[in-house]
DNA sequence: AGAACCTTGACACGATCGTGGTAAGGTCCT
DNA sequence: AGGACCTTACCACGATCGTGTCAAGGTTCT
């Protein structure tokens, strides 16, 4: 009672035989192959296929996402660059010499951010 | 010298206004705004642009992607259900009754995973 | 007041995603 | 030997992604 092929894994686990296979190319549950190359689904592959499905029944989340946090799990690179560009808050620079507000109302194409990010209505003269 | 428009930002950015637009609507890089609700674009923002821009080059993600990334960093709910899944390697019984074994030939909906994952050749009998 | 911006919303369009089906050919079980 | 199943490779098709453009209306500058 252990490995089923795709059509019969396929009925036990609510996937299309199609789907199952997509799923493996994505990288996603691959099963092992027989010797003459038919997929077979163990106990650890149907439960994988199960809890995949309400993975991402309940949070609404594609296979393709999943995939994507697969590749982000296998490509340490990846995650790190990811992970930086999160982190990177680039320092928002603290001294804003005096000189450079003087020009302000002057210049078209380099406006003013007031402050540190919110603006108190310099803009609106109304 | 410190914040831009819409435009002025996507000018050295590389960015399109448009994809500016985009890109805060999916939540990466959200531009404060003017009392008026015009997108004020500091160095922070631009820089954020800009990196974005390299990340995805880099690494050849789509926007949809780190969307999906910041997703997971913010829903740890989410973050930890994918994580569960990734790490679940469900147990491969490693107590296999002999007697089901027996019975493999017969049945035809349950045939047999070899062992733990691997298939020595059973189905192929030439 | 008028030009030059900005904002949101709509239509569009090729590319990819998520699915299904079908064809051509190998494998397994009677 | 024949039927039922598997494999890969294609064609298809609606939905979303990544972009662009345009319209209608508000803001800002001169």
């Amino acid at each position: 009672m252990d490995a089923l092929t795709i059509n019969e894994a396929a009925d036990t686990t609510g996937w299309s035989a199609r789907m199952l296979r997509y799923i493996e190319r994505i990288g996603l549950v691959e099963a092992p192959r027989s010797g003459s190359g038919y997929r077979l689904y163990g106990p650890a592959e149907l439960q994988r296929l199960r809890t995949l499905r309400e993975l991402l029944e309940r949070h609404d989340v594609g296979l393709g996402e999943i995939g994507f946090a697969l590749r982000l799990r296998r490509d340490r690179q990846l995650h790190d660059a990811v992970e930086a560009w999160f982190e990177a808050q680039p320092e928002r620079p603290e001294h804003v010499p005096a000189a450079d507000w003087l020009n302000w109302e002057q210049d078209k194409h380099e406006r003013l951010l007031a402050a540190a990010g919110r603006t108190p209505d310099l803009m609106e003269t109304r």
